[in-house]
DNA sequence: TCGGCTTTGTGCACACGTTCACAAGAGCCT
DNA sequence: AGGCTCTTGTGAACGTGTGCACAAAGCCGA
């Protein structure tokens, strides 16, 4: 394109936002469906309907990466393939460890997801020598005594997180100790690692206290138009009476350890 | 602003930003952890250090819900604990239903974490009459055929689908003639519902996408502390000869790296 | 060669989210 | 009572993200 401005666009070697960053995989999907389709070609429209996404997004998404489409045309779907996925990096190897192999860990070994994208699941780790020895997913569980050495024998790359919420913060220690700067954590806790190291959650819980929370608000505005309950107004903290009565809805036998339950996504 | 405060901030009804909602959950779990460990109140900051935010972020969140602080003091926990958990909804019976017993939706099963928050998984459902019928996490898996009764039955309100891809949409579809109007979606695909309809997406493969494009950044740019970013910036791909010409990178090896990454989902 | 049609790439305006910085309250000590 | 210290609540600046609308650019048919 080269629009002969002073500065280009090229937001190239830096500057993808990060919102197009966690978009780019949606149309890698979208794309390479489509590609499966042996479809050649697609318009920003089409493609921003496959993702779920408005087209002006998804064009100024793609103008970061550079200027791959074609006027009248729309874009080159194995072209475009590709372009993405060097940009995010997926035209290399990623070498993932799964640490905490329970329900989850398992689940995720399990998950064929992975591979088919350049990540590959190198090692599974647990911290008890009852689950390590296992055969999961066709690997043998390792004991997270050798850690630090699998990181460095196998290069990996990416940590996942799958222990309880009590022992994540250790293992992000240690995964960081060893080398490792990209952590993906499903246990419900707040990590705290050193700048440079990136750290990824995913949380169940919060999603379905999200949901629940729109759900809230779909019932209570629907019926009655007419505005909150909420008398509260006049209810300084004075008098936090009433509300440890909340904290326990369900009567699950004093789970809240702290959110101790398996970590789960969740 | 422009709404003349008549007695409080007056976001109650419609006006929490998105932002903050999905935050509560965060703070909720931080004040869960502080309430169990008997601690009565919170500095925004001392709060704001364990959900792992700005602190100016956190006193502009729950100012969102009201004015529940003490200046001087902070934040009276319990109280806290209360008004939050309201206003997400979690003062609440939420029953879940889980469809597609899979790895994923079978560790979803297992996961002790739900009823700890107001969630109760009401129901587990499979499409496989052969995985209909086991007994998973002291429940009966039920087959699709049921879903409609099960969701008037139970009163269910929240979907979870843990099926492969393919199935998603069309489970999503019976869910909403069912009347479910919030999904959390576990499979990789973009599930189209009509207006009113909540979807929310957890997608295991675009987290570490993610996180490979900021681990290839990572060290592409750690050797030069400098200016220079990306060396490896390929051709600014000004010459748009290159581009058509490319029409198929594929064995033909094209201009850049040489290797189409085969990636393709499940 | 020249319009006409299509679709990209992007300037611009607006909405949303984040952070700073500070006045206003609240409690405490003298 | 007066002043000091602490912390909230929020105005305002700033940064990021979104979406419209349109000029530029490629393709095609006459």
């Amino acid at each position: 394109m080269a629009t002969g401005r002073t500065e280009r666009p090229a937001h190239r070697g830096r500057g993808i936002p990060e919102a197009t960053v966690a978009r780019l995989p949606l149309y890698l999907r979208a794309l390479t469906a489509l590609s499966e389709r042996g479809v050649p070609t697609v318009s920003s429209e089409e493609l921003a309907a496959a993702a779920g996404v408005n087209s002006a997004k998804l064009r100024k998404d793609l103008s970061y990466l550079g200027s791959y489409g074609t006027r009248g045309v729309g874009y080159d779907v194995e072209y475009l393939v590709y372009q993405i996925s060097r940009e995010l990096g997926l035209t290399q190897d990623w070498p993932v460890a799964i640490i905490g192999i329970g329900n989850l860990g398992h689940a995720l070994a399990n998950y064929g997801g992975f591979a088919s994208r350049g990540f590959r699941v190198a090692a599974l780790l647990d911290a008890d020598r009852a689950v390590a020895g296992q055969r999961i997913a066709g690997m043998v569980v390792r004991h997270m005594d050798d850690l630090e050495q699998i990181v460095r024998d196998d290069g990996v790359s990416i940590g996942v997180i799958t222990t309880p919420a009590p022992a994540a913060q250790g293992v992000a220690d240690r995964l960081v100790a060893a080398g490792i700067t990209s952590i993906l954590n499903f246990a419900p806790t707040v990590l705290t690692v050193p700048e440079g190291v990136d750290v990824r959650k995913v949380d169940l819980s919060i999603e379905l206290q999200i949901l629940a929370f729109h759900e809230q608000r779909k019932s209570s505005t629907e019926p009655a138009p007419g505005p909150a309950p909420v008398p509260a107004a006049v209810t300084p903290a004075v008098s936090p009476a009433v509300a440890p009565a909340v904290t326990r809805p369900t009567a699950s036998g004093g789970d809240l350890g702290g959110d101790l339950p398996e970590v789960m996504p969740a």
